[in-house]
DNA sequence: AACTTCTATATCAGTATGATATATATCTTG
DNA sequence: CAAGATATATATCATACTGATATAGAAGTT
């Protein structure tokens, strides 16, 4: 999916900033997509020029100029159209898998070559790491209202990924506390 | 992880070519990392000129040129070394997820603005891709024996990823059988 | 006989990453 | 309580990667 996409298909759950875009991407989104902010404040830019968000400079006292985004309605249909074409293109491509870098899963392949406690550590650190995104996932507590989250909580859509996502990796720690055994020690 | 050191750990499974490579990477190890021959190649030919691995050029008749990589005594302990650092870095970075692009949990998130009808069809594919890559993961039959995937067969490592693999594609497949009604209909 | 898929390598324009720079507020820890 | 770390916030850019395209014969399918 294109960048441009996505950040307008956040941008389509309240106005922000490619900060919070970036957070969002990294917290709740992390099983899903990932982009740097080097992709993200380019696209936001050029998404400005073609008109289809608005910005908001707050020049805060002396904190660095907040720019918050709004999306126009030239820019939701546009989403709209975009979005059409981009599920057009994932059933023609036959491509149906995801674009996926897993360091650790990597690290654990080979981890034959590996010392047995850098084996545990990464093992540790990616337990802690899973429950971190669980509980990050499942919560349900309250969030701010004006909070562009509050289409991933409330709408149907969001609670069958946030589900989705729970489920498999709560499989993984268990997996991984059942089994991990044979990796080292 | 660096395309190298990943080119050189699919080699110490034994001796390939390129195109295998990609291959491993599109097919059992689709969950865990994939590249595109525009960064395997290159690395392929880098490796060889820093004597890492070598070539045996099978010209056979007519066909393309086969190039069979093979790894050296010094590709061996380039790439434990290698290792070593990577799985230093993973550490020492904090960052304990995975690189994802998932376009279909994109198009999922977003399927509220999406007919039905796409959604459906959309999980359909899904659904099928994900039994595909099951079976290949849980395959027990055959497979050549001088093939470079007897490590991930035969080793406590390869074995762990593949029950790893296996049981979170089966949980996301009951989760999306269960839940899909939720999405469309 | 025509068409598609598989094996196999290679290139490259466009896109993305990861590191770095800048600047302030707030939280944490010895 | 001072020092250091973390969080908020934007921006840039060399390096790396992708996805499309080209080439070409074998093998399988319709």
């Amino acid at each position: 999916m294109q960048t441009d996409t996505i950040c307008l298909g956040i941008l389509r759950g309240g106005p922000t900033t490619g900060y919070v875009i970036k957070s969002v991407l990294e917290g709740p989104l992390n099983q899903i997509y990932n982009l740097s902010f080097g992709s993200i404040y380019p696209a936001l830019s050029k998404l400005t020029k073609d008109k289809l968000v608005t910005v908001k400079q707050h020049a805060q006292d002396k904190k660095p100029d907040k720019k918050v985004y709004t999306i126009t309605k030239k820019g939701i249909s546009y989403f709209e159209e975009a979005l059409l074409a981009e599920a057009g293109n994932y059933v023609r491509s036959g491509n149906y898998g995801d674009q996926i870098k897993s360091e650790y899963g990597m690290l654990l392949l080979f981890s034959k070559y590996l010392p047995g406690e850098h084996v545990k550590l990464i093992l540790d650190e990616r337990l802690l790491f899973a429950q971190q995104q669980l509980k990050l996932i499942t919560y349900d507590g309250p969030i701010a209202k004006d909070s562009n989250l509050n289409a991933l909580r409330s709408s149907a859509q969001g609670k069958f990924m946030r589900g989705l996502m729970a489920e498999v990796i709560k499989t993984a720690i268990n997996y991984i506390e059942k089994n991990r055994k044979k990796l080292h020690d």
